[in-house]
DNA sequence: TTGTAGGCGTTATCAT
DNA sequence: ATGATAACGCCTACAA
């Protein structure tokens, strides 16, 4: 290497030194780079070697401040631990990678007021766009990306009466639906395992879609019948408890996700409750493990919803119709831990291991 | 809200509209906001509701360019959908987010070509430091990072020798150690699911680790106890059914993770197998459901590994002194898939279900 | 086809 | 304490 390029490649490369080096003004070597049909052949070889030798990579801040776009999305995502919400970001940023936009990831922790917080940075930080899920946010997010006309998509939900642009489901409707299962093999006394209601409005409409499902047969799901819990196996085993301990325990239980029903399915193990003989048991997410536990649950289209994300977000940048409400479809996977039941076994279990 | 109010706001807000407002010069406004201990009291009340009034957000590619720092840091891993990676890119942007740093999200798909060209569009974006996984990538990549003087870090293995920076641990001992676990117990016939060793040091150093401990003690694992898999629940099954249909069946598997521990204990119940009476299952993780399945595994500090390296990299960026080379602890967690083997049983069993 | 020059929005330097 | 001004690196009219 020169004595030349060697002092060159000691800061930081800009396309004037490409330039130099390849002997074009800076204007040539930028049109090498972007629009190649307006520079010779030979020109551009030279720009290309020189972007080799020296090893320049564009500076993204002064194209972004040049062009007025950054080709950066951002997401807020509850927590990043959940299987379910890594498998929407996975697939999100796989398709954005393809429409050659970048992903920058933040956590809200179930919290109205961090969320906003954090969407506030990210947009600081470059993002044009924003995927958010649920679709309830503190309303000054909602002001907030309004007064910038920042695109957004709310996601994991389905609510287009509250005016909103949505790539998601109904949860009520999917609990609901759920729930008319269980009601259909014949039980009367369903428990609810959901996780935490508070900031999070996908808990909430699932807890009030099992509700729906009793009024819908004239009849009223008791309070003591639901337990908030955290979502993890834990939460589910200690749901699963209390409702054990209730007066009248139930005879299955809707689970507000898969990894509660893990928990729940956990406990009836070490009880020796078998399950779906004496207890059913359904979660919500279609986990990779539920399968393998034969949990009756409900599939959520979590990779569809990152790639449409992705795809909704990309076309409103750039001003290409766009459908604002997008209901996926949810599915009901009937499999081993749902069945009729057998009353008085469960309910003499449930008391004797009081 | 004023006429001239809203004409202003109909366009992106920047410094200069929110000085006038505030009727001082954009020196000023911008001091106001990032020193206000060199500005006027009266002026920075009226910046701060000139900001309030205009919804003002400072360009960060404009900031970016002039203060030549983005506050962003990328990360690259193979997959989000593994839950262990999700823990660690949790915990990397929460701390991050602490330390004033936003993070951009991107996998490589168990590929280094990939890895290379994510990384490198990474940097692109505004990356100002990278977190890897693993010790092995493109030498091209290393280069490339080098030629930039971008700090970066490896996770999920440590290997100082190769001269890299590390955060992690060594994936040959712990595999080593957690072999040799079974050794002591008495199995002489082990098997192993690992996942897919191509552009996977992590799991290529797994299976060595076994190897290692046969021959600590003078012996050989046999090509025909190795199978790769994918990592995911039925990967762990067929590796297991594979492994049964050899000649000489192992009495105890030692699995890549979790998750293929997961799958051979679900084909091990599907066959009737008993764990650990008949056949040992040991996993690598610690994932959240190995505790509720009883599984002996190596846990993995993959919270402290996103922490540290977020500490790392800005350290780093900041000229503050930095360690190098931080090997964490894993820990073999005895649960209840490991026992000493009782071989009979588990070869007649597994030739009958052949 | 190529070169020149202005400006994107911000902050830091230098005056005042 | 405040204002004017230059510069960060790039792209794109405009001119040649």
């Amino acid at each position: 290497m020169s004595n030349r390029l060697q002092k060159i490649a000691d800061k930081n490369i800009k396309l004037s030194d490409v330039a130099r080096l390849a002997e074009c003004s800076t204007g040539t070597a930028s049109r090498a780079l972007s629009r190649p049909d307006m520079v010779s052949k030979e020109v551009i070889k030279r720009v290309q070697e020189a972007v080799e030798k020296l090893g320049y990579t564009p500076n993204n801040a002064a194209k972004s401040l040049r062009l007025r776009h950054t080709n950066i999305i951002g997401v807020v995502i509850p927590t990043i631990d959940h299987s379910i919400f890594a498998q929407a970001v996975s697939a999100l940023e796989n398709r954005l990678y393809q429409l050659g936009y970048s992903l920058l990831v933040t956590t809200s922790e179930f919290d109205f007021k961090r969320e906003l917080q954090k969407t506030q940075l990210l947009v600081e930080r470059g993002s044009e766009a924003v995927v958010l899920v649920g679709r309830m946010h503190d309303p000054k997010l909602y002001e907030f990306l309004a007064a910038r006309r920042i695109p957004y998509i709310n996601t994991y939900a389905y609510r287009p009466s509250e005016g909103h642009p949505f790539i998601g489901f109904d949860n009520a409707k999917a609990t609901r639906q759920i729930t008319e299962h269980l009601l259909t093999l014949g039980h009367t006394d369903i428990g609810v395992i959901s996780g935490m209601t508070k900031d999070n409005d996908r808990a909430t409409d699932r807890v009030a879609g099992v509700k729906e499902a009793y009024r819908a047969r004239g009849k009223e799901l008791p309070a003591e019948r639901i337990t908030e819990q955290p979502l993890t196996i834990d939460g589910g085993r200690d749901g699963l408890r209390y409702l054990l301990s209730r007066d009248k325990p139930p005879t299955a239980v809707v689970c507000g996700s898969d990894i509660l029903a893990f928990g729940a399915l956990s406990e009836c193990t070490a009880r020796g409750l078998r399950v779906p003989e004496e207890i059913s048991i359904v979660g919500f997410d279609d986990h990779e493990m539920a399968a393998h536990l034969r949990l009756t649950t409900m599939q959520v289209p979590a990779v569809e919803m990152g790639q449409r994300a992705a795809d909704y977000l990309v076309a409103k940048l750039q001003d290409r119709p766009v459908v604002d409400h997008v209901e996926l479809e949810v599915r009901l996977i009937a499999r081993g831990t749902a069945a009729p039941p057998k009353r008085k076994n469960a309910r003499a279990k449930a008391e004797k291991s009081q």
